[in-house]
DNA sequence: TCTGGGGTCCTAGGACCC
DNA sequence: TCTGGGGTCCTAGGACCC
């Protein structure tokens, strides 16, 4: 699908079409044209089959098969979607380095001045759709607009399997007319409040002054709607975006638990995400408890630490402590859900800070200038203690390029020993 | 439909410092 | 003894996204 006509737009939003299910029928020719459900008790993916019998995600897998019952349920291959969304990526900075990862199976793309290397951003698409089915057999929708999120409206549109490009001064044409759940932004509840004042469409929210918006959903969320729903959106694509917290959760039966059972699940959490901390060469300053009850009512317990960390000990013990914080309103009320999430997440100082040393054996990429004396290092070394605290220099060893400059600095598993 | 797992960003109040 | 404003950090909660 083309809108034909005018300029187009510089940002390119590609989205893998029901990513996990394509995968799946990708791998598996006996699935392909059937309906295919990934997933355990919870439908996590559903291919477009299973969509026509109106499943969706997340969907408890009972009802989903009462809904459909040929489809075929396959348990998730989290590695199998991490190699296809890394062979996808790798197609996209081929494109252009101008690339903004928003989760694993999505991406927005600035291909503003490509057009005389590449030609135009429909060409471009194509192109790219073109790749992607070629190179790594999945099916990718690709939107094109001016304003960043329209493209990304656009590819929504253009599902499945689709190119969409929204003409320079045809923005609003476009997406007046849609439903205000289309926004970036726009859940169910703040759908909700907007369906009360009689707001269905985009259009219908741009007919309202930002002030009167302001007092039904915030400041905050009446700028960015307002801004939106104008078709505005001043954001340009960030390639550099890190990772800002690191979490990992499991939903437990409604029990009753004992004290120990919880201090297990809460010790597998945190195993698991601390390996991911020092596996990522992160620590964090932060440890966020997250607990669901009985009556699936939330709660957080968060506790910011005196320095950087990334060891599962420590990690654990302040967990450990904002769990027990929760401890009389889960004897209460139950628990459904223990979760763990760390943030304050920073590299262990050197690495960001460019540092004029070599790490250990291996040094990295690109590799920092040489220490030319116990001076420099030591002012180096000062400056990382005094931006990342003293806890972050307890471990692995820094070394100078002269080998007998050493200094203990790095976190484990990070090249030096 | 009795409910997964991974994230982001915003708001608001209180503590604390200058 | 009473009183002010501004800024930052921390904690908790909520909405939203895929």
């Amino acid at each position: 699908m083309f809108i034909d006509g005018g300029e187009e737009g510089r940002f390119l939003h590609a989205d893998l079409d029901s990513f996990f299910a394509s995968v799946e029928q990708r791998d598996d020719p006996s699935l392909r044209g059937r309906p295919v459900l990934v997933g355990g008790g919870v439908v996590v993916a559903a291919s477009y089959e299973a969509r026509a019998a109106g499943v969706r995600a997340p969907m408890g897998a009972r009802a989903a098969r009462r809904l459909c019952p040929d489809a075929v349920v396959v348990p998730p291959r989290m590695g199998a979607y991490a190699q296809a969304s890394g062979a996808v990526f790798a197609i996209f900075r081929d494109i252009t380095p101008r690339v903004e990862g928003i989760s694993i199976d999505e991406a927005f793309l600035d291909v503003g001045g490509l057009r005389r290397l590449a030609g135009a951003p429909t060409a471009i698409g194509t192109g790219l759709r073109g790749r992607v089915r070629a190179e790594v057999g999945l099916p990718i929708s690709v939107g094109i607009a001016g304003p960043k999120f329209l493209a990304k409206v656009a590819s929504a549109a253009a599902k499945p399997d689709g190119l969409l490009s929204v003409p320079v001064g045809g923005e609003l044409a476009f997406l007046h007319p849609l439903p205000v759940e289309r926004l970036w932004g726009v859940g169910p509840v703040t759908a909700a409040t907007l369906h009360t004042h009689g707001i269905a469409t985009v259009g219908d929210l741009a007919r309202h002054p930002q002030e009167w918006l302001a007092a039904q959903v915030g400041t905050g969320a009446a700028r960015h709607l307002y801004a939106l729903s104008q078709a505005r959106d001043p954001r340009g694509v960030d390639s550099g975006r890190r990772r800002r917290s690191i979490g990992a959760q499991r939903a437990i039966g409604r029990g009753p638990h004992s004290q120990a059972q919880l201090d297990a699940v809460l010790v597998g959490l945190l195993d698991r995400v601390c390996g991911r901390l020092r596996e990522a060469g992160r620590s964090a300053r932060g440890v966020t408890l997250r607990v669901r009850f009985g009556d699936y009512t939330r709660a957080t317990r968060s506790q910011t630490l005196d320095g950087p960390a990334d060891s599962t000990p420590v990690l654990l013990a302040v967990a450990r402590l904002l769990l027990a914080s929760a401890h009389e309103r889960i004897v209460a009320d139950g628990i459904t859900l223990l979760g763990v999430s760390l943030h304050g997440l920073d590299n262990h100082g050197v690495v960001q800070l460019a540092l004029p040393f070599e790490v250990g054996a291996g040094g990295w990429d690109p590799p920092p200038a040489a220490v030319r004396d116990q001076g420099s290092l030591d002012r180096a070394v000062d400056q990382v203690r005094g931006r990342f605290g003293t806890s972050a220099l307890t471990r692995g060893v820094l070394v100078g390029r002269d080998p007998g400059i050493q200094m203990p600095v790095l976190p484990d598993g990070h090249g030096a020993q």
